[in-house]
RNA sequence: GCGCCCUUCGUCUAGUGGUCUAGGACGUCGCCCUUUCACGGCGAAAACACGGGUUCGAGUCCCGUAGGGCGUACCA
């Protein structure tokens, strides 16, 4: 029996819940469902100064829509502190790490030299073995190794190598006292068990720092996995430029969290051929070593496409509930129980031509509206003197029908042969007059939907107001 | 500047030395279905960044070049 796994999401709180930041978490989770082990969640908000109570709820939020559960508690980093410092001064204590009181002044001062000159900007502590120290505020910082190479074997780059002297110092603990990213987090991932890190590959050359801590600690490493970024689709970073780089503009467009998981997991990520699968199979195929290393670009066109064919896959009645809680949460008025049976009842027909939530409030506009309709202007441009004497003949005929699809169609099919009038001559007014609106489901449907009465009705009040 | 990573149709990708005259999906175009829109069906155009090797044989391995990305903080 292997170790259980753990994974991680740890994203610092200082905006919303990126699209990309988004996809790592779903990878991690994924990962650790699909192997029966922990996703755990910390909140990396040891930048006090950018970090906000508002971005870890937004967080929060982001995650429980995409439906990304995670286990035990979220950690807070900044509680951590006291401990990451005492790791610190162990490492002083066995001889991997040192005071440095160089001050920021000269290090800046020798950065700009080198740099001047062309030469390297790795800065070399002349404290890493002095004897002779001052009283003065100092850092600490890891005696990292300045000869051989540092090499990480990736899960998804394969082996990795750098060569020590490309590497400083780094810095484990500020002059303050306050411990470093770089430590924080090799602290953590080892405290909460973490066995495999999967992030964004900006954190690649991190990951040869981190394992120097580890090394020096004498902890394991954890089997890392550097995921490719996720780019706008004009190939640069994505950004809020390419509209939509929080989540939550996900959930607000109206794409049903089922499909935005099936979406984001095929960035840099598949299974064969594979393009539409649910969450649960996703889970199943799901692993590391069919992880691309090229990024991708996000498809707006694309995750439409996924979108309407799950909402075509959906339950009728769990649409309706996934429509109505979208409703409410975009502040629009909320269905009541009637409203929301024939909702479902027309659902097959609604969600035929969907591809958002949104897509289906406009098709099943005439079963939100109640009389008298306030036609568009597409619709009313469809009723003139001549509709209007086409469909008061036409209603006689109504009347006395079945009222069933296909007796309705057989009816207004013989009636458009008789009047000698192309279908759509008959449809459009009538569509104008039952829903107004110039697009909707099939009339027929739009009839056996809305029932004799309240159909005769809508029919009626186009003709009353001629 | 230095370091590291990446590079198959417009886009997401399959492909792990021969079965690749490179497969699928989105998108695009054409046809069909059709009361609009959509859905669906059929079909088409469309890619191995470039240059050297290695090999009997390279999209697949190696080295360069070009392009892109990330990093290079007492930020995370």
């Amino acid at each position: 029996m292997n170790t259980p796994v753990v994974t991680r999401f740890a994203p610092s709180p200082t905006g919303f819940l990126h699209i990309g930041g988004a996809r790592t978490a779903l990878f991690n989770w994924l990962f650790a469902r699909a192997n029966g082990g922990k996703f755990l969640l910390r909140i990396e908000d040891t930048d006090r100064a950018r970090s906000t109570p508002e971005a870890t709820e937004a967080i929060f939020n982001g995650l429980k829509w995409l439906g990304l559960d995670w286990d035990d508690e979220a950690v807070s980093q900044a509680a951590r502190m006291d401990r990451h410092a005492e790791v610190a001064h162990q490492m002083l204590e066995n001889g991997s790490a040192y005071k440095c009181f160089a001050t920021q002044e000269e290090i800046a001062a020798f950065r700009d030299a080198a740099k001047a000159a062309g030469t390297s900007t790795v800065y070399r502590s002349p404290w890493r073995d002095a004897t002779d120290l001052p009283d003065a505020p100092y850092v600490v910082r890891l005696k990292a190794p300045r000869e051989g190479e540092i090499v990480v074997e990736d899960a998804v780059q394969g082996r990795v190598a750098w060569k020590s002297e490309t590497l400083d110092d780094l810095i484990l603990l500020r002059s303050d006292g306050t411990p470093t990213y770089m430590l924080a987090v090799v602290v953590d991932d080892h405290d909460m068990g973490v066995t495999h890190v999967i992030r964004g590959d900006d954190h690649l050359t991190n990951a040869a720092r981190q394992v120097l801590i580890l090394d020096a600690m004498g902890w394991p490493r954890p089997v890392y996995a550097h995921i490719p970024l996720i780019h706008g689709e004009d190939g640069a970073k994505f950004s809020k430029r390419h509209g939509a780089p929080g989540v939550e503009d996900y959930r607000d467009m109206g794409y049903p969290a089922e499909a935005m998981r099936n979406y984001l997991a095929r960035l840099s990520w598949s299974h064969g051929d594979d393009e539409f699968f649910t969450t649960a199979q996703a889970i199943e195929w799901f692993g590391l070593d069919a992880i691309s290393k090229g990024a991708a670009r996000f498809d707006f066109k694309k995750l439409d496409n996924l979108s309407g064919q799950h909402i075509r896959a959906m339950d009728d009645a769990d649409l309706t509930q996934l429509l109505t809680d979208y409703m409410a949460l975009q502040q629009m008025p909320v269905p009541g129980p009637e409203i929301r049976e024939s909702l479902t009842q027309a659902m097959p027909a609604l969600k035929e031509r969907a591809k958002k939530l949104p897509d289906l409030i406009e098709m099943g506009h005439y079963l939100l509206t109640s009389r008298p309709l306030e036609m568009d202007a597409k619709a009313a441009s469809q009723i003139d003197d001549v509709s209007r004497g086409m469909l008061e003949r036409l209603t006689e005929r109504l009347r006395n029908v079945t009222w069933t699809h296909t007796d309705l169609e057989a009816t207004i099919k013989a009636f458009a042969g008789e009047e000698e009038l192309k279908l759509g001559k008959v449809m459009q007014p009538m569509r104008s007059a039952l829903t107004g609106r110039s697009t909707s489901p099939s009339i027929f449907d739009v009839l056996v939907h809305l029932g004799r009465e309240e159909s005769l009705a809508r029919i009626d009040d186009v003709l009353a107001a001629g």
